[in-house]
RNA sequence: GGUAGAAUACCCAAGUGGCCAACGGGGGCAGACUGUAAAUCUGCUGGCUCACGCCUUCGAAGGUUCGAAUCCUUCUUCUACCA
């Protein structure tokens, strides 16, 4: 199977500019491709993961990819898929933020491969030098404000009087199609791939090196990906699922591939793991088989862990998930129940008395965050969806003392079925 | 710049002097059922209180009134039409 064959079967391919072109211009040898990745946070996130992915893919069949890390192109943000404008990124959280996706990027190609190394290129180095002027000369002529307002997520918001469009923004795609164009230049780069949204900044790429330089250049789009039912991507209660361990944990990481809807789990398994068609397809039968037992939804926690942050880490929140969805807690050992504590949210109990009458479930609840008020608290107490060390609590009248202490220092809250806080003395 | 209209809780949206912490829908949370699924059903969805109740909230600030989301004044923002 060939590159675009292997992406054609996982449903990688949403659009290229040229797929004949690019089909017989892949037969005479290794490209070098590029995918552009914008600094908006401090880590990046499950979303941009199938881009990325996608690039490893290229890389694993001889092609030579190049991460972009966007320092220049974060200080204007893109308006693609955006229905209002954006707030400008400081430049100090921006130097932070483009730190971390820089190495989040350089652990997941491999930048050391023999005949095929991956890069990493930041386009601040070709940005900075640039004076506006020498930019409005070389760049800004090669296109017209016409074909530039006919781009969606421009025209989008021209119509929409509500929010507008500013000229930083407006002008992002110019900033992109001059990264495509200064690279190809410079190093050869002649493909670049990115989420569907950002197919007219890839074209108004192509079209740059066409006319700067004369040269042929591609484009391929991945499918941005939608929930079954209907509910955004990677986000979660809390918020995104973030690459960095320190943002979302390992658990929580885990347990998002897990919770995976029956009818994603097997898209997200061609999307996001490097496991061979015929293994995949066997998930796929043995998911169709057994639902039940969840092979697929496992197979794809387990991969998409280990890829990002490595076996040990799988294993310890791989025996949390048991412990924790295995019912009591009895016969746990400390050493373990150790392992669960370092995998969910910790608080201190310092500041509460447990001694003599003790504590009210309600304040406790509050403290951990799993409730917003006592008043919400007392009504989850109510409705039965609250946990102590995995007992259900009965009654709101329920005190806390130093009698319910796990090992003499722990305490194990739980709201619902899956949200753990360990409270720890 | 002129005229008309709008602003309600996470979102949409009803309410046009007391029965309003505010209908309904969406979303969210929880329970039942299950497979840590989907679908379905049930409860909750401003804060404090065991509770009677109290406090804060209907764009902002003032005012009228025994009593205001609701009436008046000013301001802010948005929308429509006109210039």
């Amino acid at each position: 199977m060939n590159i675009l064959q292997e992406l054609e079967w996982r449903g990688l391919l949403m659009d290229c500019t040229d797929m004949p072109g690019l089909a017989k211009r892949l037969e005479k040898g290794p490209i070098t491709l590029y995918c552009g990745f914008d600094p908006t946070a401090d880590s990046l996130h499950v979303g941009n993961l199938v881009p990325l992915l996608t690039l490893r893919r290229f890389q694993l069949c001889g092609h030579l990819p190049i991460a972009l890390a966007g320092g220049a192109t974060g200080l204007i943000g893109d308006p693609s898929g955006k229905t209002t404008e954006r707030q400008l990124l400081n430049r100090e959280t921006l130097t932070g933020n483009i730190a971390c996706v820089k190495n989040q990027l350089r652990r997941l190609l491999e930048f050391d491969r023999p005949g095929n190394p991956a890069r990493l290129h930041d386009n601040a180095d070709w940005f900075a030098p640039i004076t506006f002027l020498d930019f409005l000369r070389d760049v800004g002529k090669y296109f017209t404000v016409n074909m530039m307002i006919a781009k969606e997520s421009v025209r989008a918001r021209m119509e929409d009087r509500e929010v507008g469009i500013s000229y930083t923004e407006f002008s992002y795609m110019l900033l992109q199609a001059y990264d495509f164009c200064h690279q190809c230049g410079a190093f050869d780069c002649e493909l670049q791939i990115g989420g569907s949204d950002q197919w007219g900044n890839i074209t108004a790429g192509i079209d740059l090196c066409r006319k700067k330089l004369n040269r042929q250049a591609y484009g391929l789009t991945v499918p941005l990906i939608t929930n079954a039912d209907g509910s955004k991507f990677g986000k979660s209660v809390a918020g995104a699922i973030w690459l960095d361990p320190a943002k979302t944990s390992v658990y929580r990481f885990y347990q998002f591939w897990i919770r995976t809807d029956d009818r994603d789990v097997i898209k997200l398994l061609k999307f996001f793991t490097f496991l061979p068609k015929e293994q995949i397809d066997d998930l796929a039968a043995q998911h169709a088989q057994k639902p039940e037992a969840r092979a697929a939804h496992k197979a794809l926690a387990r991969e998409v862990t280990t890829l990002i942050h490595g076996e040990a880490a799988l294993a310890d929140a791989v025996r949390a998930s048991e412990i924790l969805f295995g019912g009591e807690l009895t016969g746990v050992s400390e050493a373990t129940f150790n392992d669960v504590a370092g995998e969910v949210p910790t608080k201190s109990l310092d500041a509460t008395p447990l001694e003599g009458a003790g504590t009210p479930i309600g304040d406790l609840l509050v403290l951990s965050g799993l409730c917003q008020s006592k008043g919400q608290a007392r009504k989850d107490v109510e409705g039965g969806g609250i946990y102590l060390n995995n007992t259900r609590v009965e009654g709101t009248h329920r005190n806390v003392t130093s009698a319910d202490l796990l090992f003499g220092k722990h305490l194990l809250l739980r709201k619902g079925k899956r949200n753990y806080v360990v409270l720890s003395r």
